[in-house]
DNA sequence: GTCATTTCTTGATTTACATCAATGCATAGC
DNA sequence: GCTATGCATTGATGTAAATCAAGAAATGAC
């Protein structure tokens, strides 16, 4: 488990890399994401600070997932299989899980605006610190859908 | 660990029960969904043989997820107490979020089309074993839209 | 400071898919 | 057997969001 310092922008991964590694975040922020066929980008995750951050690939077959640091931050790495050794913590293991789970459940069954609103509930944190365009690429919707959203929300208020 | 079965259409689990249950499938089938405010069910997951279903859910905090039976099935009913004493399978949860990591790529990426082909092809044995509106379900598309998509690719052979 | 690049917004148009509605086909119950 | 219920298909219409395009605003480089 070793500690190191990545600059904004770094990427750490990249899809097809064979990898085993697994980035705990310390202070800043990372991201996980896929590029499509079409070349369109999908974030898959936003590591922030105590999250984990790694791609789910099996050990020794290519990695689907880019990932890359969005602030300068500092993380501990470890192999996956270090990791296996001294005992997993289950306990975010099956947080990761009811994330997964929450994620799919939205992304079947909410429209552009609820998944925005459940985003910003969900991550106050987050969207202070990233680009709209990122967000919209977690969300599954376009910047533009996204503006518009926002849009319509502030004129309520 | 206790074996059960189960019959066709049973329902093993509500959502809002107050669960901590895992089954792990002997044989038969079963599927995990949620049902939104608008009344529209998603499946979550098909559970064939071997596979472990379960909501995600914390110890004591109400579950998301309805699980039922589509076909008379077997199970071993555990406890997620007692599946975390006995040390839980880590390659069984990794495999799982492998599952879901892909599903939410999926989801985010790919069109109606897209999505069929890519069930078909990982999940071949499922579809002969439910009926089409359980598969739209899953994939996040109405029955209609999959039978469009349906026509369309035995059009072309 | 200026200039360049990226991000965000706004409007017009298109498109994939949902919804609604009707009909045909099974399967199950009696 | 017949009737009822659920499933699949087909067509017509509606709609949310994508795409395309052009500016405006913000950010960064120098």
């Amino acid at each position: 488990m070793k500690k190191i310092n990545v600059n904004k922008g770094e990427i750490l991964q990249r899809k097809g890399d064979i990898s085993s590694k697994i980035y705990i975040v310390e202070s800043g922020l990372l991201r996980s994401y896929t590029i499509d066929e079409k070349g369109k980008e999908h974030i898959y995750l936003f590591g922030p600070e105590n999250w984990l951050v790694a791609d789910n690939c099996e050990s020794n077959t290519p990695c689907q997932l880019f990932i890359d640091a969005i602030e300068d931050t500092i993380i501990n790495v470890a192999t996956k299989e270090e990791l296996l050794k001294e005992g997993p913590d289950l306990t975010a293991l099956l947080r990761r899980l009811d994330t997964m789970q929450n994620r799919i459940i939205m992304l079947m069954s909410s429209n552009a605006k609820e998944r925005y609103l459940h985003f910003i509930k969900t991550y106050p944190n987050i969207i202070q610190r990233v680009p709209l365009k990122m967000v919209a690429s977690y969300l599954g919707i376009t910047p533009e859908a996204l503006s518009r959203v926002r849009n319509e929300l502030s004129q309520k208020k």
